[in-house]
DNA sequence: CATCGGGGTTCCCTGAAGGAACTTAAGCTG
DNA sequence: CAGCTTAAGTTCCTTCAGGGAACCCCGATG
């Protein structure tokens, strides 16, 4: 957890830090997302310490991004994504596009997505819910909305 | 800065981490984005302490996120996105989509965004870069890439 | 009944965030 | 031209979060 709590404020983007901005909780995630359900998958994959991510699994359960089930009669459990948390992926491959693109070098991306619709390998790009065309920093105008403060 | 660096671990999510994952950074993204682009406005509008301010603005300008460049005679400097800065503003728009949908409750977003192309209000949708097609959690298979270890 | 394995919890240590005071280098002001 | 003002940091101290390792619990298994 940050020092200072960011969800107070009246910004749709601090208010998700305040969920995922934690340090590890985009991996952790990610690892969920991609199959890595378990306490124990997850601390060896990441190489986070037991405690952290006790807490961090505590708070996405918490926010409603991840689900903790039984998967056993032992005390067993695994982590899903709710519908919220899978909403979160977007995030994940907008971070991927961006990593990609400035950050792979040489060696190209770590890893390559595979779109079902077309075959193709590809990213993802930002467009307009409203009439499709790109949407990107230089395309919008900010107004005040109803919540503002 | 997070004790563990993730910058070396084979993935863009964690190399993207690296470079804006720290507390803060992303919230003077944004403000940088929308126009406070000195040290006091930003310092005056986030309530951040001054040395972390500091040293978040280092790393962003290392990171070639930012761009530090005198205004004046006096020593004075203005903090502006570089290409690298602007194309992350991607992901701001994310975050405020999901933060927006699922957390900004009764009273709505406080923040709305117009689409110059369509003039409507609106927000981003994520599509498949190559056949333009929706893309999200489940319409990717993930493949290892060139930069894998 | 001892062992195992998953899923944590506890403890201590270090280092990062907060906060307030101090510094520096022009300009401006009377 | 001494003193004030302002932007942009820097320094110092305190507190709390992250890392790491050891420990615990609990049902199943041999």
């Amino acid at each position: 957890m940050q020092r200072t709590q960011f969800g107070e404020m009246a910004c749709s983007i601090a208010r998700t830090l305040d969920v995922i901005g934690e340090p590890w909780s985009p991996l952790i995630l990610r690892d969920v997302w991609v199959g890595l359900n378990r306490f124990d998958q997850l601390q060896a994959d990441l190489g986070i310490s037991r405690k952290v991510l006790t807490e961090r699994l505590g708070h996405l359960v918490e926010q409603g991004v991840l689900d903790r089930h039984p998967y056993d009669n032992r005390p067993r459990y695994e982590y899903r994504l709710t519908a919220k948390g899978t909403e979160l992926v977007d995030l994940l491959m907008v971070m991927t596009a961006w990593g990609d693109r400035w950050l792979a070098g040489e060696a190209g991306p770590p890893v390559l997505y595979r779109h079902h619709a077309c075959g193709e390998i590809s990213g993802v790009d930002l467009r307009c819910a409203h009439c499709g065309e790109p949407m990107h920093a230089g395309d919008v105008d900010l107004m005040p909305g109803p919540g503002a403060r």
